[in-house]
DNA sequence: AATGCGGGGGG
DNA sequence: CCCCCAGCATT
């Protein structure tokens, strides 16, 4: 589950991690999400943590801790696709099926040299057939890995190592292209969004106000300063105090800038103006806001754009 | 079929 | 800066 839409090089830390701390399924099953979610913070798409969980606690009660072996069953799982059912079911228990992911899809695209955008679905199962016509259904695991090894380290994305592809004799791509590595062809991306956000640091002693996102979306489940994007015409400041008031109740007086922090997402970026303030004498910050002390807020998970901010903050970042 | 979902590495 | 990554769920 790690590994989607994940680099093999990112995944494996979090992979030890994890398997550290929960060396069976049992132990993943029984396990609290809350710290779960913690191991996986810095991984990204954090909703693949409470799917993994889920999945675990399925397969206890639904298949009485045996892990299913059939695509079906797997394919039932909450966060496993039509690719990890095949990855499973052919790696684990050796099914005679194709397992077809980004990599598999680019080999075969050059292997082939076919010239159209994999994102079409028809051109998927155009390039599935042929792997699947190739596959040998008594190694199937051995195959499909074989693909995605090839892939992750000749048949790259954009520079392929076809000097040093076992297989560049039988490319169609090596062989009629000047630049193996145009295939395949993608369609252009929409631009990417900038969005400015103000976020309030308001401090009472030891303690920093933080909110849990809640909402189904983007960070669910992580933690955060108050604060969002200024309405037409709005200052910074009075953003800051608006979104602060609307999400916790709380009113203060001053805001003093401390800083900018700057944070890219896949399809948009953010500058978010931090502002600090002291907490005012009736302080009652409603859910799901929280006064927490450093030590609490490092047992929290906190996306890299929360972590930029504490450290802008001086608040020492975990080591 | 299209969209949302993170973060890091490489060109 | 842009592109991509051992996909999946939702609409």
């Amino acid at each position: 589950m790690l590994l989607q839409q994940t680099r093999v090089a990112q995944a494996l830390p979090y992979y030890v991690r994890l398997l550290a701390r929960y060396p069976n399924l049992r132990s993943l099953a029984s396990s609290d999400p809350a710290e779960l979610l913690k191991l996986w913070q810095g991984a990204g798409y954090y909703a693949r943590a409470s799917r993994m969980h889920a999945a675990a606690r399925a397969i206890q009660q639904k298949h009485g801790g045996r892990f299913p072996s059939s695509v079906e069953e797997l394919e039932r799982l909450p966060g496993v696709g039509p690719y990890m059912a095949r990855a499973i079911a052919s790696l684990a228990f050796g099914a005679p099926v194709l397992a077809l992911e980004a990599n598999g899809l680019r080999v075969a695209a050059r292997l082939t040299g076919d010239r159209a955008d994999p994102a079409v679905a028809k051109v998927r199962e155009r390039l599935a057939a042929w792997l699947d016509h190739e596959l040998p259904p008594e190694a199937a695991g051995e195959y499909n890995e074989a693909l995605m090894e090839l892939g992750e380290t000749i048949c790259l994305p954009r520079s392929p190592l076809c000097g040093e592809c076992p297989i560049a004799f039988a490319c169609v791509a090596f062989r009629t292209l000047d630049d193996p590595g145009s295939l395949p062809q993608r369609a252009p991306r929409a631009s990417k969004r900038h969005e400015v956000a103000a976020i309030v640091a308001v401090r009472r002693g030891a303690r920093w106000l933080l909110q849990k996102r809640t909402e189904p979306g983007l960070l669910r489940g992580l933690w955060e300063f108050p604060g969002g994007k200024p309405q037409r015409g709005e200052t910074l400041v009075h953003a800051a105090r608006r979104e602060l008031a609307e999400e916790t109740g709380l009113r203060v007086d001053r805001l003093v800038p401390v800083g900018v922090v700057r944070h890219a997402y896949s399809h948009f970026s953010v500058e978010l103006h931090l502002f600090r303030a002291q907490a005012p004498a009736r302080h009652l910050a409603s859910y799901p806001a929280r006064w927490l002390t450093p030590e609490e807020i490092r047992k929290l998970p906190l996306p890299r754009a929360t972590e930029k901010a504490l450290s802008l903050l001086g608040v020492s970042p975990p080591e």
